[in-house]
Formats: C-alpha cells, structure tokens, sequence
DNA sequence: TGACTTCGTGTTTATTATACACTTTAATAT
DNA sequence: ATATTAAAGTGTATAATAAACACGAAGTCA
C-alpha cells in the first residue's frame, strides 16, 4: 500500500554496533549482507524503523531478527545523516550500541549469518558502518572509564582478573593488578561468592557477581566509576 | 509536488537547545509558535530536514532562520523518536544543542520571535521539549567539566570571575576561587590580554582569551579540562 | 583621603593515584 | 606423598592532586 506526502521524505533505519569480550579480545558482531546494495558485504544488524514503533523498540526488533540476540545492554548512539550514505536514496540512521554476555552470545551466533569479529580484525563494511563502529568504540571507551558497564559484557559470575582483561583490552593498556582490585572493590558493587573458579594447576579464584541494587542506587546520585 | 512509497515513512525534524549566558544565570532560546499544534506555546528552534541536506546544514538552516543565530557551536545531542511525540503524525526528531556568545545574542533576539528564558524560570514548552531540554542540560553539565566549552559562552575576552560565574550557574555550585583561577590556567588555554576590564568602584580585572590553536592540539589527544 | 568593592594571590593539609614483589593455593605430574 | 606449576591474592611507601582557607592591592566615588 503505497503512501504519499507534499515532501520527499529520507527513510530512516536503525543500526545496531553490538559489543563483545570472549575473554581476550573486544568483539563486535556482523551480519552479512544478502542483498544490493554491498551484496555479500559484512554490515552491522539493522533495518528499518517502522512507523508505528519507537527507535529503541526498532532497535530491539532487528536485533532479535537478525541475530537473536534480546534482553540486552542497548543506549543510542548517534545519527547518521550525510545524504550519500546509502547510494540508493535517503536514509538516516540511528546507531545504537548494545553490550551483550558471553551466555548470549553463543546462543545467538547460529540464529542466522551472523558472526563475531575482533575489532582489530575488521572485514570491509557496507555503507558508513565503518565510522559509526569507531564512534561506538569510541563511547565505549569512554563509557568504561566511568561507569560499570563492563559487566555488560561479563557473564553472571566472573572473576576480578576477568574484569580486569576487559579494561585491559578495551582501553588497550596494561592495568596494575593490584591497584585494579582495590579500585574495582572500593565502589561495593561486586559481590564475593561462595564459589571460586577453578581452572588449570593454580590457585583458584574468587567469584564476583554484580550488585544491580546499589548500582542504581548509586545512579540516581550521579556517581562515577573511574578506573 | 507529492512524493510516494512504499511504507509509511516518519517526518524527520531537528530541535536545537540554544543555551546563552547573560553573566549570572544559564539561558535558552525559544521561540514562539505561530501555528497548530501548540500555537503560541514556546518550543526550540527547529523544523524538518530537506532530504538534500545533513542533519548539521538542517539544525545549522533551521537556527538560522528561526532565531538569526549562525557560526555557533553546535553539536547533536540525542534522536527523539516516540510514537506520539507529535499528535499530527509520526515525527522523529534530531536533537542538537548550541552554545552562543553574548554577542550573538543580541543580534539574534530582534530577528525573530525568539525570546532567552532562564533555565529556572521556563515557560509550558510545546511537544516533549521540555524533555530534549533537560536531556541537553544534562550534556552541558557533564561537558563542561571535561571539555573547555564554556569559552562558547562568553564573549572573545573574558574575566576569570566571568569564567567561574558561568561553571557556577551550569553546575549549580559554588567554586573556591583560588582553586578555580589555579585549574582554569593550569592548562595554558587562557591567554592574558593587554587590556583590563574595569567596571565600578574596585579593582579591575584582567581580561583573556582563548587560544584555539592549543585547544585543538590537545583534542588531537584526547585530553580532559576537569574543573 | 577614606570608604567601598572586586581582583588577585600561596600554603598547608587531606585525599587519591602510582609504583612495586612476594606468599598462597590448588591441580597435576612424578 | 611430594615437588612442580601457574595464577590468585595482598600492603606500603611515595608522588600527585584536590581541598580548605584570608588578606593586601587596585581602582572609583563621595
């Protein structure tokens, strides 16, 4: 049923930039495209946002439909709107970033042609996808410094050093062991288990989970989390 | 001249949050409407995006032409997409913020129906403007203490008193002025003028400016101006 | 020339960040 | 059972940064 206005009108999509960690390196989810234009064409998942839906629900919908991934971390990102982006016609998109657990993340690889790469071994992408995942990288990196999203990307349970991988490979630096754990201890969100996690001939470690309680509680006031 | 396809598409708009500084409290540009919905209800400068234009020449057009303002600051804030945001019919909206000096102000104000309201003392706003302001509000207190972007603010030379007037207002607090003058030039953006700004029965102060050229070269590394 | 008002400045103390190395613990192999 | 292996876990001293705080200087105006 066709629909017509005074005005043209762009078309207007969602993009979604969907982070991983698989416990060494940062990972960023890709669909392959099936069809022009950038046919065969690695693409972050995305589609259009139906009139009748909000942006965020458009962006859970194609998150689902594409990868099978819900339930997820997900914050808008940014807008793109340069008018050559897509070469058919107008199409502004709205990016969102989502952070998704190692638990999802197996579950939903296989849901369609989707794939998880290392963001610093990246195919080449369709259209402007390419800027909008440094613009994701970029936020979240300057997320992690100061709020505990990282354990958006960590399963359930996890372990201090764990935690400290995921800075480490999101930031790109080495962190000081020591210094990490009072710093990540200090703001009483990580709660210690009963559980320790075995793995090799070595000592084990402690398991942590999160405490979502006091970490909106501590939202509402403002806080910080700087590492 | 119409324009069809094949699936209902959203109206695109930008809304842009004009903040000012009048030396004592943070300000926004409105401007009154002349039309349904929400005749002569205040909104934020704004209107639809040309399918031939990017989101920035739209906000950048629209500033112009609503309210006279050009050569701003101006950077996109957050995309506005509820169903109903609009009781017309579907509007998405990109939402910009814009920083402008005094001197632009009084340009601005008699070009059009635009009129500057304190952020403490605001008017019924049309559609959920009052919701873009406050998310902008938000931006500008978390840029301000770590980007130098108060100088957007105030006009080419400026007091230090004028400086801590204006990261008071914004922030809402007040700030030791020893500690204050120490951090503000302790990143050697500031450059002391020749000339002093007298003004009453007291002490004159010293007046500076901004050096762009150091402001650029420490973005490049992605610095931090923590007030 | 004295009153008034804002400008401009330095030091001490508290807090936070940084740098750095050895003991503990469990699994595994002998 | 004992030795080996490898990561876990822990504390302190020093440097850097933040916070608290008060008074003389420089102009105008009566």
């Amino acid at each position: 049923m066709p629909h017509t206005y005074e005005y043209p009108r762009a078309a207007l999509t969602v993009d979604c930039v969907v982070f991983g960690f698989d416990g060494g390196e940062l990972q960023v989810l890709l669909i392959r495209r099936g069809q022009e234009p950038f046919r065969y064409r690695w693409a972050l998942p995305g589609g259009f946002v139906r009139v009748e839906e909000t942006l965020d629900d458009a962006a859970r919908r194609e998150l689902e439909e594409e990868t099978g991934l819900r339930d997820v971390f997900l914050e808008q990102l940014y807008t793109f709107g340069t008018v050559k982006r897509d070469p058919r016609e107008r199409v502004v998109s709205v990016a969102y970033f989502a952070l998704v657990k190692p638990g999802a993340v197996t579950a939903a690889t296989d849901a369609a042609e989707a794939k998880w790469f290392s963001v610093s071994d990246l195919p080449s992408l369709a259209f402007d996808h390419i800027d909008i995942l440094a613009t994701a990288l970029t936020r979240l990196r300057g997320k992690l410094t100061y709020q505990p999203i990282g354990f958006e990307l960590l399963p359930p349970k996890f372990t201090l050093t764990q935690l400290q991988r995921l800075y480490e490979a999101v930031l790109g630096e080495l962190l000081d062991k020591r210094n990490f754990r009072k710093k990540a201890l200090s703001y009483d969100l990580l709660i210690p288990l009963k559980e320790k996690h075995q793995e090799g001939p070595h000592r084990p470690a402690q398991l942590f989970r999160f405490d979502p309680v006091k970490y909106e509680r501590l939202k509402k006031k403002g806080f910080l989390f700087e590492i």
